[in-house]
RNA sequence: GCGGAGUUGGUGAAGUGGUUAACACACUGGUUUGUGGCACCAGCAUACGUGGGUUCGAUUCCCACACUCCGCCCCA
């Protein structure tokens, strides 16, 4: 047997239905925040990477998909979404668009060659949203509090926001330095990853889960003590506007985010999703002052968030929110002989032109079998298509939650069912009790807060 | 890249170095000459991850690999 790749899942089913409806509710909220969706190359050129993301993180030095192609290009899958929108926005000459700033979203698969395990896999499905073209503190805010508001609209309640600021690039390089001359004389205290790190990344130690309890962690110089007042002050804001938007966060110090682009705010949004400690970081993001030029555009200001979907599902999941997805088709059509399947294919298509979400058999099932089928499919009302019935114009119908059966004219099937299909007296998202969830007014079984 | 645990049919699972590998659910048909959901009866063909090895004989023991789950690193 063929299987499917290490890494990678089928979404199929009613977990397919789940990714349906948060993708249309990632979609609505979006459209409120007025981001447009931008859907770019799921490969781009690796240099594409090695610039964007940097050559000194994990993901570009050893989790990439890399091959090259027909013509001897170099060609990498993209493992985050940020350096190809950024590719894009330049290469679209979007900083000349009359609208500023930018505001683009996505929401597609990525690749990252690693061992999988709870909620990572090789091909993973980030969403996220890039703000570009604008430097005000703002933005930030704006950003961070998109992300918690989208968590809230699905329902999340164990969301916690943490947000930090690296500074400026001189307030970048000093802290940078700061960092250097503190760990330097206890080397060899530290694990083997972050005596690399030394040099290369120093403000990835802070985050090392290794040496996290250590003495020489706790005492390592703070980003915020390295601010210089301009930084300093631009983070205030940010906390302000973040206040008044009633975002609840955390500021800090130990968020410096893996991708080497980042400068002033970092943040990271964290769920709770039990079993899976190493992976409750289900969103996160930065701005990006230099990363425009870095890849060949205009000096240009940028933030962005991303956020992994698996890992939400898994969040939505823990907390049991309840997504509706449609459980139930309105009618099913059985019928035993040929005539009479003729006339279900027929009165199918009619009816679905019509807006019904109708069912029939396909494989010449008993009328026994065809009945089970139906109450499978949760179907309101079923036709026995019959020929004698059909000789007088007739069809039979019937209600299968009262059971009762009536007698119609096959001109009246439309007219009855608009008549009979009633709104769900229950939640549209098929639960019987109260629970979290976000299926509106409609919904009876919604649990106040 | 490192470490741990797994892999038996459509599903959940039991089990054994040796003639037909339990049981349950699901599915299909029948009892009901064309009206289901209950009950009873019957049926469900080619199921022991892959490749080697040990053995008269392996699903069972050994090795390798693949995949799944979990942890580390890293990240979403």
């Amino acid at each position: 047997m063929i299987t499917k790749p290490k890494g990678t899942k089928d979404i199929y089913g009613k977990e397919a239905k789940k990714w349906q409806y948060v993708s249309k509710v990632i979609d609505e909220v979006m459209e409120k925040y007025n981001y447009n969706y931008i859907r770019v190359p799921v490969f781009e050129s690796s240099e594409l990477f090695h610039r964007g993301v940097g050559e000194t993180t994990d993901i570009v030095t050893k989790e990439t998909y890399d091959f090259t192609d027909r013509g001897g290009r170099n060609m990498t899958l993209r493992p985050e979404g940020t350096a190809g929108v950024v590719r894009s926005y330049i290469e679209n000459k979007m900083y000349g668009d009359v609208n500023q700033p930018v505001k683009l979203y996505y929401n597609c698969p990525m690749y990252r060659y690693e061992r999988p395990q709870a909620g990572r896999y090789r091909e993973l499905t980030q969403f996220g949203y890039e703000l570009i073209g604008s430097d005000d503190p703002l933005s930030d805010a704006e950003v961070i509090s998109l992300a918690v508001n989208i968590y809230k609209i699905l329902g999340l309640k164990g969301i916690k926001v943490n947000v930090n600021t690296l500074g400026d690039q001189e307030s970048r390089d000093n802290y940078r330095k700061a960092l250097i001359k503190h760990f330097k004389p206890h080397v060899n205290e530290l694990c083997e990853d972050c005596k690399e790190r030394l040099e290369k990344n120093p403000l990835r130690i802070l985050d090392c889960k290794v040496d996290q309890d250590k003495e020489v962690m706790k005492t390592a110089p703070k980003t915020i003590d390295y601010l210089n007042d301009e930084s300093k002050e631009r983070f205030e804001k940010v906390k302000e506007y973040l206040e008044i938007m009633g975002v609840e966060y955390v500021v800090d110090p130990s968020v410096v985010r893996g991708l080497d682009y980042y400068n002033h705010t970092v943040f990271e949004v964290e769920a709770k999703i039990e079993g899976f400690g190493a992976q409750n970081v289900i969103g996160g993001g930065g701005r990006y002052n230099t990363l425009v030029e870095q890849i060949g555009g205009p000096k240009t200001p940028g933030i962005g968030f991303a956020a992994g979907f698996d890992r939400l599902m898994l969040a939505l999941e823990y907390e049991k929110v309840n997504i509706p997805v449609q459980t139930s088709v309105d009618l099913f059509l059985l019928y035993v002989n040929e005539d009479e399947k003729k006339y279900a294919a027929y009165l199918t298509n009619e009816l679905r032109m019509n807006g019904f979400i109708v069912e029939t058999d396909y494989l010449n099932r008993s009328l026994k079998a065809g009945f089970k089928q139906a109450d499978r499919l949760n179907s309101k009302f079923t036709i026995v298509l019959n020929s004698e019935d059909l000789k007088q114009n007739e069809v039979k119908i019937k209600n299968n939650k009262t059971k009762e059966e009536d007698v119609i004219s096959l001109d009246a099937i439309i007219y009855y069912l608009d008549e009979n299909i009633t709104e769900e007296d229950d939640c549209s998202c098929g639960a019987s009790e109260e629970h979290n969830c976000n299926c509106g007014d409609k919904c009876k079984c919604h649990k106040e807060d």
